[in-house]
DNA sequence: AAAACTGCAACTACATTGGTTACAGTTAGG
DNA sequence: CCTAACTGTAACCAATGTAGTTGCAGTTTT
């Protein structure tokens, strides 16, 4: 558990090219050429942000994946929150011993104080919109290309 | 990666009871059945607390383990750190495609991101001391036994 | 009918975790 | 000086979750 899945950078790097294609849509072979990966995998992520109503997707030939929303109104915790389940820390494995004063009520306190380390992770996430993410990185590639 | 370890858990676990202790010592023996686990368990834990200059021990008959500095002066985000390596989230797997005007450069702003992100959960983490928690752990204990 | 898609189940390889056993080294006490 | 009670570590196991892949059924357009 060396910290969450790359599930987060796969989803917000789809929903990036998404914005970038305005209302057009994209295969997710499209999207796993850029991600140097799988059609398989970007459809389980993209399923996963369908379900939160981040996209849409249409079967058949000339099918593919399209936002669901505008740029501006999608957060990276959006995309965080669809693709990455539970909490960010573990809890202890087993209850700890009721004997001890400290071990029959540490557990609650943790769990407060743990849920307001993750809250203000998720709050610094919903900070960022796709649309923010996408004018940063058309600058970057301008930038890049003046030198 | 659902997430990371139960050490932090641990790791807060040990250095309240330690505090709760005041200047004395606990064996990782102790420490495990009031964790309901492993003195092994306990001791990898607690090695790492002490690299970080949070604990000490003793080595040999009636040795143990100790606070290195005052509950006081030793925030949840010091256990957090002492045991948790490395980033909470995961980059891509691959180095995405550069032929891709968003793959190649989402890398270094989505760090960016998710850096910021953890740093604000850190802060909070380093916003409660374990003299903080001892304190709420023990009223939480006479609230229990007034009952 | 064929081509180009999504959807999904099943499987593999791999890393990490929690847990355990075993044992070497250290220290205090009788 | 010998034994009991500790820490420190290496080695191993089972369980879990992830990334990646193959295969195929279903859907839609041409």
């Amino acid at each position: 558990m060396a910290g969450l899945s790359s599930r987060s950078a796969v989803a917000i790097h789809a929903l990036a090219m998404l914005a970038h294609r305005r209302g057009g849509s994209l295969t997710s072979a499209e999207i796993a050429d850029s991600l140097e990966s799988n059609p398989v995998l970007v459809r389980r992520i993209l399923g996963r942000l369908r379900d939160a109503d981040l996209v849409w997707s249409t079967e058949g030939r000339g099918g593919g994946w399209s936002l669901a929303r505008a740029p501006r109104d999608i957060t990276l915790h959006d995309a965080y929150a669809a693709v990455e389940e539970g909490q960010i820390f573990s809890r202890h494995t087993h209850p700890p011993s009721g004997a001890c004063e400290v071990g029959r009520n540490i557990g609650d306190l943790l769990d407060v104080e743990f849920q307001s380390a993750e809250r203000a992770l998720e709050e610094q996430l919903g900070r960022t919109t796709i649309a923010d993410l996408l004018q940063r990185i058309l600058a970057s590639d301008n930038e890049a290309k003046s030198h």
